[in-house]
DNA sequence: AATCTCACG
DNA sequence: ACGTACGTGAGATTA
């Protein structure tokens, strides 16, 4: 195969009129890269991930900043001791791996070729050296602009240095205005506030007991610790904060010195020392061809000798390929594999060759590799060609914004690992092979060549356990939480804010009241100054105790609440905080531009099959309250529209009646009486009509406790029961429902036996926990296998029944769109004048996806915010 | 990075 | 004697 590379037009630099310094901290940056992208490999062997992302990260901010003049600083040696360090400087920081130490050179080596200066120094490291340009550069009147992802850097800011720190999800360039704005302090104080606090990555010990939020509220008070101690005794300071200042004012100061990045680094101080000198052409292309570096190559113009980079594999005539050949000409009824890379990280991952109109596209193992977003992916993606994946959701979401449509994806690996396990963590490819004994030789293109095998192989399980039907639901699925996510729900903001404003005031009035109530001020946030305040300085009786203190939570607090006033203000300032951090807050920094919310619905998460919700987490919105509820008024419909809310009543209690077979527990439901005043009636022995509220929560309480798998004591505990009691409920409960009793005790032989349990439409999911010695461990093993049959055979219902309003929706009513899940509640957002017809399809879909002997039954409301719509 | 607390089903 | 109900995600504090 002959494949034409066709070049960027890619501007290298061109210098401006001030002159301007860029200087990178090259261990911090090639970290950065090494972690944040997958293990890769040329096909020598020689690991090239870290080059890759190093020379990315390069790239993008040579041309960004256009300098003049480019610097990488390195740190001489792996475990250099710093001209004053002490002992133990940096003794635990973790050795480079040798898959990073491999890389270091080659990066060096490309540096050099292309005329940029590589300075190490003796005795410091990079951070010093960049501290030392960018005093150079402020005395000589020119701009310096910093690389790194260490924030240590920031202390470096200045009118005339600039610190553009790299994470994992962003560049941001800070400037003093930025940095002040976010820290409330100057950034040469950032010194005093390592200070204070320490870093344990550094081994600064900072002061004991001092912690970010104190120091922080300390330095943007007093800028600098000696300002700080100068006037300690005025400074208004609680007591424990002024005695652990106290203590540790040498630690202070010792850790203010370690933390100051050096600025007199014995380096050449003219500027013209660090001009760029011509690269070496030939040995660079030579060297990038060998690491296999296409893209680059052309990135920097090299590749315009030869147009043509040959296929190693040469198995096939040589005959152009072109982009119109891709979709169906070439393949089109074979099973492709693909790989769709849009982010610089993965886009470096490929060994891939250039095509006509830029396209990076691979045929190797019938995978196809595509980097630049064209038609032609759209094409290749909406084609009828049956395609493999890795993770299908965002090819999904990718065609979506694009309004067009993924066709015939029929096999994704990370379904078909979590239907195969899904307790893993994390699904990669190189550990699924290790996983399931499919030979994993590193590929010319990553390991996603060897994804087909792989497949096939989970496949084959798949089938071998009759679990092809629920993974054909979760491939279903996949498409369905692609439309959600890329739907999104609209939130008002406005409303928001305000509400966070009412928030913020109560919050302010709730702490005034504690510290009127303790005496003095402290960090009502903190656990341990909490405790200490309520148990230890007022003689509150505590509960138990945890590892690092007293206990403050809700449930011990609540008990105190009527005796002492300050734990009612305690409880009140919790919920207002908690809904203006977690809520407020928390949401609008996930407002999108078209101000609707687009959370991630994840579909590998949960060991019982259910779906999780990220970024943020759409299924904890408040409810239960009076006050948090008012949150799930800002959740609306867009104009025009309504939103219709539909959930399964006591999805799980009638899971377990139909799967358990009980005659008696069947009849509760059928007889039409709510569930927990017929469950009363039989464990108490009386009419319906005669239980009372009290009796109806503990029979509530009890039929809990069932689904969880369980116990007298938990059971006392929630219902405020002796336990002696509980107990009693329980044997009733069960003699009343004896095939629950015989279910649970089955499932339990079953999975000891198995080594796993199983819901109604056979999903999996191990429990090792049954076979460790340890028996607080077997127990808790013991209530999972209890409990999961229940939550996973509701999860695969709601996940049936998602499938088959999205679809009816689609076809139907296509303006409707289903946009949130709550693992028993379904939310759709419809037109209006569309809205009877849209729900009438949700209930429906949602009552008839399974045939019980009881019944399954879904009750729709709708509204203009989720708060209306919930019945 | 671990711990505590708390929001939901 | 010991720990104490199933499944999640997020924010704040502190080591």
């Amino acid at each position: 195969m002959l494949c034409t590379v066709i070049a960027y037009n890619f501007k290298y630099y061109s210098g401006g009129n001030a002159m301007n310094l860029l200087a990178i901290d090259g261990n911090s940056i090639l970290n950065r890269a090494f972690y944040g992208i997958r293990l890769l490999s040329n096909q020598k062997g020689i690991y090239t991930n870290a080059i890759f992302g190093f020379m990315n990260i390069y790239l993008k901010h040579i041309s960004e900043v256009k300098p003049d003049r480019i610097v990488v600083a390195f740190d001489l040696k792996e475990k250099t001791f710093r001209h004053k360090a002490v002992s133990t400087y940096k003794a635990n920081r973790k050795g480079m791996p040798e898959e990073l130490a491999v890389q270091l050179p080659f990066v060096k080596q490309i540096l050099e070729l292309m005329g940029v200066s590589v300075i190490t120094c003796e005795g410091f490291e990079a951070d010093d050296i960049l501290g030392t340009l960018s005093r150079i550069c402020s005395q000589q009147g020119s701009h310096c602009h910093i690389v790194t992802g260490d924030r240590d850097s920031l202390q470096l800011i200045s009118e005339n240095t600039t610190v553009r720190l790299v994470t994992n999800k962003e560049t941001i360039s800070y400037t003093p205005h930025l940095f002040t704005e976010e820290y409330g302090f100057e950034p040469i104080c950032l010194i005093d506030l390592k200070a204070l606090m320490g870093d344990s990555s550094d081994n600064i010990s900072g002061v004991a007991g001092i912690g970010q939020k104190t120091a922080s509220g300390l330095i943007q008070k007093w800028k600098t610790i000696e300002n700080l101690y100068d006037n300690i005794d005025n400074a208004g300071l609680t007591k424990g904060v002024y005695n652990k200042l106290t203590v540790g004012k040498d630690s202070a100061q010792q850790s203010k010195w370690l933390a100051t990045i050096v600025t007199d680094v014995p380096i050449p101080q003219e500027l013209t020392a660090y001009d760029k000198k011509p690269a070496d052409a030939a040995k660079l292309k030579e060297l990038l061809l060998e690491l296999e570096m296409a893209k680059l190559l052309s990135k920097l113009n090299l590749d315009n000798t030869s147009s043509h980079l040959e296929n190693k594999n040469e198995n096939e005539n040589s005959s152009d390929i072109h982009e119109n050949d891709i979709p169906e000409a070439v393949y089109p009824e074979k099973m492709l594999s693909i790989d769709i890379i849009s982010s610089w990280e993965k886009d470096s991952a490929a060994k891939v060759y250039l095509f006509d109109g830029n396209i990076l596209i691979v045929l190797e193992n019938d995978t196809v590799y595509i980097t630049e977003e064209t038609d032609v992916i759209k094409a290749f993606l909406g084609s009828i060609t049956p395609k493999r994946t890795f993770s299908a959701k965002p090819h999904y979401r990718y065609m979506m914004k694009l309004g067009a449509e993924l066709k015939n994806l029929i096999t994704d690996g990370e379904i078909c690992a979590y239907i195969l396990n899904p307790t893993t963590a994390e699904y990669t490819i190189d550990r699924l092979a290790i996983t399931y004994h499919v030979e994993c030789k590193k590929g010319k293109h990553g390991d996603i060549s060897i994804l087909p095998k792989l497949c096939s192989e989970m496949e084959r399980i798949i089938s071998e356990q009759e679990q092809s039907e629920l993974y054909s639901l979760e491939m279903r699925l996949t498409e369905v939480l692609a439309s959600m996510e890329h739907t999104g729900v609209q939130i008002n903001k406005d409303g928001v804010k305000e509400f966070g404003i009412y928030l913020s005031e109560q919050i302010e009035e709730m702490q005034q009241m504690i510290y009127d109530e303790a005496g003095h001020e402290f960090n009502i946030g903190s656990p341990k100054q909490l405790g200490e305040v309520l148990f230890s300085d007022m003689g509150l009786p505590h509960g138990k105790k945890t590892k690092t203190g007293y206990s403050t939570n809700a449930e011990i607090l609540e008990s105190l609440r009527g005796e002492y006033k300050i734990v009612d203000y305690v409880l009140k300032w919790r919920q207002y905080s908690k809904l203006k951090s977690t809520y407020v807050d928390g949401l609008l920094k996930t407002v999108g531009k078209d101000g609707r919310i687009h959370s991630i619905f994840k579909q590998t998460e949960t060991r019982t099959g259910r779906i999780s919700s990220t970024e943020p987490n759409m299924q904890n919105i408040p409810v239960r309250t009076k006050l948090g509820s008012n949150m799930r008024k800002f959740f609306t419909a867009s104009s025009g529209n309504i939103l219709l809310d539909a959930d399964y009543s006591q999805i799980e209690l009638r899971i377990l009646a139909n799967i358990c077979g009980d005659k008696n527990m069947q009849e509760a439901f059928l007889s039409g009486e709510d569930i927990h005043t017929a469950t009363a009636a039989q464990v108490f022995d009386m009419p319906p009509d005669m239980v009372t509220k009290e009796m109806r929560s503990a029979a509530k309480a009890v039929n809990f406790g069932i689904i969880y798998g369980i116990g007298a004591f938990s059971l006392s505990k929630d219902i405020g029961v002796s336990v002696y009691e509980a107990n009693r409920y329980i044997k009733n409960y069960l003699a009343r429902y004896p095939k629950v009793n015989s279910f649970m005790e089955e499932v339990v032989e079953n999975a000891k036996r198995d080594g796993y349990v199983a819901t109604y439409f056979n999903r999996r999911r191990p429990v090792p926990e049954l076979r460790q010695s340890n028996k607080v461990v077997q127990a808790a093993g013991k209530r999972i296998a209890m409990n999961t049959p229940i939550q996973g055979t509701a999860a695969d219902i709601i996940k049936m029944a998602m499938v088959k309003v999205y679809e009816r929706l689609k076809s139907e009513v296509p303006e409707a769109k289903l946009i949130l899940q709550v693992h028993d509640e379904l939310i759709v957002e419809a037109p209006q004048k569309l809205a009877l017809k849209a729900a009438k399809i949700l209930g429906e879909e949602m009552q008839n996806v399974v045939s019980f002997n009881v019944p399954l039954t879904a009750e729709v409301s709708m509204g203009g915010s989720w708060y209306d719509a919930k019945g």
